[in-house]
DNA sequence: GAAAAAATCATGGAAAAAGGGGAGTTATAA
DNA sequence: TTATAACTCCCCTTTTTCCATGATTTTTTC
C-alpha cells in the first residue's frame, strides 16, 4: 500500500525540493502541500493523509502548535517535523507535542524515505543529524526551563521589571526575584542581557 | 545563449526545489551545486556559472562573506542570495558585498526566473517580497547602529557591565552609558532585556 | 570650510537588578 | 508514601542600570 503524504512549508523550493526527492518513489502518493496552518487544517477536514512533513516555522502559526492540533484532531495522521539546522533546541519541542519523528531540511532522499516509512509504520524516526543535534544541544547544558520560568523569561525578554512581571502573574515581586535567579544560575549567565541572548539563540524565546 | 546556473546552498530539499523549478526551462543550464563555502570556491577555479544562487546561511562561511569573495575574485559572476523570509536584515548585506539580486525561498518559479534573467543582463533585481521586507524593516524603524553603538551592543550582549566595556574599549564609563541610552532610544526598547531580543531577532547581534 | 553626526565625558539621583542566604507549601513521580 | 522538584515568599546589601541634562571634541560629509 501507497503511503499518502502532505506536505506543510511556506517555501516553494522545500516543497518542489520534497517533492522532486520523492517523485519517482513507487511507494509514496504525493496528496499536495499547503504553506500555512489553515490550509492544512482545511485541507484535513476532507482528506487525511498517512504522514505530514511539517516545517516549524509557518507563517501563521509554529509548526508546534499544529502539530499538537493535528495530532489531537486526527490521531492516525503520522507527523514528521522539517526544520533547517539551527533550530535544534525545536526538535525536542516538536516531538513532545506529538510529532512522530524529525528531519532536517539538508537530509538526503535516502534519510527522507526512512523517515517516512519509519514513521508510517508507527515507529519514531530522528534523523542522523537531527540525532546528533539533539544530543548535542543536551549535552552542551541546553537548560531545562520550568513552565513558570519560561513564562518569567518571556515577560523578561519584552521589557517588564520585576515589579511588573508579579503583578501580571498575580505572585510577589521576590518571587519573580527567586526565577530571575534560578533562570540566571540554570544559564550560567551574568546578567540579564547575556541571559537573553543565549536564550535567543537556543530558540527558548 | 543558455544561462549557467550554480547553486550553493547546505540544504538538499532547497537545491532540488530549484533544480525542480529550473529543470523545464530552456534558458538555463544547471552546472552544479555545492553545500559550502569551500566546495563553491574550489568549483569557481575551474569554471564559471553566469549566476550563482547563494544561500545566506552556510555551514563554514556565511554567504555575505562569500558573495564578497566571489565578486572579486570572479567579476563578471552575478550572485543572487537566497534566504528564508525571518531574514530580512540581511538582504542590505548581501546587496553591500555586490549580490546582484535577492531571492527568498519561498519565491515562486515565475519569481526565480524573472530574478536571474534580470541579474544575468547585469541589473539589479529584488523580488516583491524581499523588497518588501527591506521596505518593512526600514519603515519598522530598524535601528541604523554607528560602529561604536555596534561593539557596546555586543559587549553588553555578552554580559559586560559599564565598567567593563569601558576597560575594554578605554573609554570612559560614563561614555558607555551615552552610547547605552542611544541604543535604548533608538530600539525604543524599556531596558536592555527588551533591546537585546529585538537586536536577536533583526539579527544585529 | 561649515554643518551634521558621532564619540567623548560629566553630575546626581531614582529604580531595578544581582548576589547571598533562608524557608514554607504544593505537585508529582518513583 | 516519601523524596524531589517546582513554586512560593522574605530580608538585606551591593552593584548596575536608567533617567535627565548638558557639554566638548573629533570625524564625516556635503
Amino acid at each position: 500500500m501507497k503511503t499518502k503524504i502532505f506536505i506543510v512549508d511556506d517555501h516553494y523550493m522545500v516543497i518542489e525540493g520534497i517533492r522532486s526527492l520523492l517523485q519517482n518513489e513507487r511507494e509514496i502518493e504525493w496528496m499536495g502541500h499547503a504553506t500555512n496552518a489553515d490550509s492544512c487544517l482545511a485541507f484535513l477536514k476532507h482528506q487525511q493523509p498517512d504522514v505530514i512533513l511539517m516545517d516549524i516555522n509557518l507563517p501563521d502559526k509554529s509548526g508546534i502548535d499544529l502539530c499538537k492540533e493535528v495530532v489531537e484532531l486526527y490521531p492516525a495522521v503520522f507527523i514528521i517535523g522539517l526544520s533547517t539546522f539551527s533550530q535544534q533546541s525545536f526538535i525536542q519541542k516538536m516531538m513532545d507535542n506529538g510529532a512522530s519523528g524529525y528531519v532536517l531540511k539538508n537530509a538526503t532522499q535516502e534519510e527522507l524515505m526512512e523517515g517516512i516509512t519509519t514513521v508510517a509504520k508507527g515507529k519514531k524516526y530522528l534523523s542522523n543529524e537531527a540525532a546528533k543535534s539533539l544530543q548535542k544541544s543536551l549535552q552542551n547544558g541546553m537548560p531545562v526551563l520550568t513552565r513558570r520560568e519560561k513564562e518569567v523569561l518571556e515577560l523578561i525578554a519584552d521589557g517588564l521589571t520585576n515589579i511588573e512581571i508579579g503583578q501580571k502573574l498575580f505572585i510577589s515581586t521576590t518571587t519573580v526575584d527567586s526565577h530571575r535567579k534560578n533562570l540566571l544560575a540554570k544559564f550560567e549567565a551574568k546578567n540579564i542581557a547575556s541571559l537573553i541572548k543565549t536564550a535567543m539563540q537556543l530558540q527558548l524565546i
